[in-house]
DNA sequence: ACTGCGTCTTGTTGC
DNA sequence: AAGACGCAGT
């Protein structure tokens, strides 16, 4: 291990460098081991990876030895930094493709990284085995290790339908209210004790109150009990269970550590605890541990991610290079200037500044609208403008907050012919056909699959009902097996009606012949067979409507998508892991997404839609999480706007239908955080600025004298400013109460006001405080019963 | 055992 | 508003 071409690793430039650390001016920068030994004035040619990268790039790259922090802002060309550094360590034979031990979040993030090595490399990433999620990475060894945690190396992986109902089974069999503790809870608490780490035994009775009256721990390992017993996994589960063999597993702990020469880690700050103590397990010895993330990037708390990991990096790896990427690549300085005057609002981050060599560029817009409708026609339209231009629409990108807001852009670009594909949404693998079909194969291929077979046992209808199998359920927990099992057994008993006996005696025998045939059959072909056979595609074909024909559409998709993968586990595996289905990729589409899922994406144009308090930031996450979730909710916007090259439209409409509410409302505060010299602000709808007048009428809105004077619609001025709701003609009291909660956040809790604190409301006149949470009061009013106010309408009379 | 109807709840983000 | 769920009817 001597590379010549190393020997130049300060910087790249052709003058004989001061010093890294000079250069970068970051202090704590690891020194180059191979720094000295640049003595000639002759360098070598620089390898083609390293060709046009910039400074802390090729420190990022070449800084191999050691733990490594890279701290890369949005744009910054981070993802090109760590292929560029797979590639070293590859073409400098530091380490073999199979002793690097990659991982990233998302799946695209993966195959990206994996085509990008391939191109620099040629040919040489043929194996990279360990490069891919942390799911699917851990998937990989719990395979190998599976006995270890009394699974078999063919465990399925359930989704979260599988898991809610093996939850629900759970829970009634320990004879809960389903109503008092609904399994959805109970899933959220075990993902979360799942996500740091947990095992059953690490539950005490503190943990163990989370659910059911402190039964939590003892349901939790009965899950965990249930899963083993159908040879399944959870998604936390790959994690845990890998966690836990190499905690007690001390030879196959040291395999890992001696195999994984470097490890590299891309959105370090999405890292839960378990993936964080299952990486610093595996980095311990060599400590070669390169970690690449953006707190400002950090969105995924809700699935328990710790920005704490990458906030404390450098005192869990005491030495640590801390290597920052801040010039930005992607955007141009409006919009750069547009996300950081956002940004700056949080506290607590590690900071960095953006900077960029672009030419300046469009002001960001932001544009208000009349309602949701109006948003979808306006984005449409400058869509079509776009493409008359001679744009594309590949490089367009319509960013939601939540699912929902997807379908009026869905609505509207169908009625006016525009393509357009909308990522994640209803996905492939979870319509039902789908999971129908999915659930026989995986009948066949893992007999212990009770989920599966429960899903299939009656669909297509063949008169086997409640009755039926709960008695196959009795036999199969009595006698300790699988259901396909017991329903084998079940036929040599009189426990079932003829008719019951019958139909299950041919669905045993079909199975039986379906697995028989799994050896001689391509699996694409078992596929089709089965539908066939199981009657499945004759019950979509009966049926005879536009929905069942794209059905029988998908199921046929399904088996051509199958034909790719080697063989039937190896294709369940795939979609167990894989989120993301691109089936016609080809075409160019503008995408239709959520933010989350816009995340390590750009496009030329991108428009941020729905920009209104209670979208986003979303009502719940004002209602439940307090200042941290605001937090993440502003690094959301962060994530949306740097999506955009260059240009980026934010769109806010005052009226919107929510849960099928028509709903006003002001535009987001995250608009009232843009800086101003930054953006251009329109307010166009089609009714023109008069309607917008007529709608936040002065007599009603305290704010209209204030935007006004600012020579401005008044939705504008509120962004920041708090207070109470116009009443527009479809308003209701229920608005006003989400209105608030909305605003309660900026806003200190009085401290003249306690419980039983008698107050008086130029609305609702005096009355009782009976409840406080934050600036929130409920108040039992005299005239007109309870009502939940801002505690800054109320006043205490004295 | 299946179907249709009315009632009820429940509403983010995704590996 | 939509989907899940429970109930009664066939």
């Amino acid at each position: 291990m001597q590379p010549v071409s190393l020997c130049r690793p300060c910087c790249g430039s052709r003058s004989a460098p001061p010093s890294c650390d000079a250069k970068t001016g970051l202090p704590g920068a690891a020194p180059f081991p191979t720094c000295s030994r640049v003595t000639d004035s002759v360098p070598a040619p620089e390898p083609g990876y390293i060709q046009g990268l910039n400074p802390p790039q090729r420190e990022a790259v070449l800084t191999t030895e050691g733990p490594v922090l890279v701290l890369a802002g949005a744009g910054t060309g981070k993802t090109a930094a760590l292929t560029a550094r797979l590639a070293h360590l590859v073409a400098t034979r530091r380490a073999w493709p199979s002793e690097i031990l990659a991982v990233t979040f998302t799946n695209k993030a993966a195959r990206e990284m994996r085509e990008r090595v391939g191109r620099l490399l040629g040919e040489a990433v043929e194996g990279m085995p360990w490069l891919g999620t942390f799911h699917s990475v851990a998937a990989r060894m719990l395979r190998r290790h599976a006995e270890l945690v009394g699974l078999t190396p063919t465990f399925t992986i359930l989704d979260t339908d599988d898991q809610l109902r093996l939850i629900k089974q759970i829970l009634a069999a320990a004879d809960l209210d389903e109503k008092r503790w609904p399994a959805r809870q109970f899933a959220g608490v075990i993902d979360r004790w799942k996500n740091r780490g947990l095992t059953p035994a690490d539950i005490d009775a503190g943990e163990s109150e989370q659910f059911a009256n402190g039964r939590g721990g003892e349901l939790y390992e009965q899950y965990q009990d249930r899963l083993r017993a159908v040879n399944a996994c959870d998604f936390g589960d790959l994690l845990l269970h890998m966690l836990t063999i190499l905690k007690t597993h001390r030879d196959v702990l040291e395999s890992y550590q001696e195999r994984f020469r470097y490890v590299m880690v891309d959105e370090y700050q999405d890292t839960n605890s378990a993936q964080y103590l299952w990486l610093r397990l595996i980095a311990q010895r060599r400590k070669n541990i390169c970690c690449v993330g953006d707190d400002d990037q950090s969105i995924y708390s809700w699935r328990g991610a710790e920005v704490a990991n990458i906030l404390r990096f450098e005192r869990d790896f005491p030495g640590a290079a801390v290597i920052r990427l801040e010039q930005n690549y992607r955007s141009t300085p409006h919009i750069l200037a547009a996300a950081s005057g956002v940004i700056a609002n949080n506290g607590g981050r590690l900071g960095k500044s953006l900077w960029t060599e672009a030419a300046e560029g469009e002001k960001v817009r932001v544009v208000g609208v009349w309602d949701g409708p109006e948003e979808a026609r306006r984005v449409g339209e400058e869509i079509e403008a776009h493409q008359r231009n001679g744009g594309g629409l590949d490089d367009v990108a319509i960013l939601v907050r939540a699912q929902f807001q997807t379908r009026e852009f869905e609505d509207r670009f169908i009625a006016i012919g525009l393509p357009y594909r909308i990522v994640g949404g209803f996905r492939f693998y979870e319509r039902a056909e789908i999971r129908d079909a999915l659930a026989y194969l995986r009948v066949i291929s893992q007999p212990a699959d009770d989920l599966a077979f429960e899903r299939i046992v009656n669909t297509p209808k063949r008169g086997l009902g409640d009755k039926a199998v709960s008695k196959l359920h009795m036999l199969a927990r009595a006698e300790g097996i699988p259901l396909t099992l017991a329903a084998a057994r079940i036929l040599g008993t009189d426990e079932l009606t003829p008719q019951a006996r019958r139909a299950l005696g041919n669905l045993v025998g079909d199975i039986a012949r379906w697995r028989d045939r799994m050896n001689d059959l391509p699996h694409a072909e078992l596929t089709r067979l089965v539908l066939e056979e199981s009657g499945y595609t004759a019950m979509l074909q009966a049926e005879k409507s536009t929905e069942a024909d794209g059905r029988l559409e998908n199921l046929s998709e399904l088996a051509r998508a199958m034909e790719e993968y080697e063989n039937l586990p190896a294709f369940l595996e795939h979609v167990s892991l894989v989120m993301d289905n691109d089936a016609d990729a080809d075409a160019a589409k503008v995408t239709i997404m959520t933010i989350h899922a816009a995340k390590g994406l750009e496009y030329g144009t991108v428009f941020l839609v729905g920009w209104e308090e209670g979208v986003f930031p979303s009502q719940r996450a004002l209602d439940e999480g307090g200042l941290a979730s605001l937090e993440e909710e502003r690094r959301l916007a962060y994530v949306a706007i740097t999506r955009a090259r260059r240009k980026c439209t934010i769109v806010h409409a005052a009226n919107r239908r929510i849960y099928g509410q028509w709903t006003s409302s002001i535009p987001s505060r995250f608009v009232g955080e843009l800086p101003k010299e930054h953006v251009d602000a329109e307010t166009t709808m089609s009714g023109g600025e008069s309607l917008w007048r007529a709608q936040w009428s002065e007599q009603s809105d305290p704010f209209a004298h204030v935007a006004r004077a600012q020579g401005r619609g008044p939705g504008w001025q509120r962004a920041a400013a708090v207070g109470p709701i116009p009443k527009s003609p479809g308003a209701s009291g229920r608005v006003l109460e989400s209105r608030a909660s909305a605003v309660s956040i900026a806003q200190p809790s009085r401290k003249d006001i306690a419980l039983g604190t008698r107050v008086f409301h130029t609305k609702f006149g005096y009355g009782a405080v009976v409840e406080i949470e934050g600036n929130k009061l409920e108040i039992d009013f005299e005239q007109s019963g309870r009502k939940r106010v801002l505690d800054s309408f109320v006043s205490v009379p004295g």
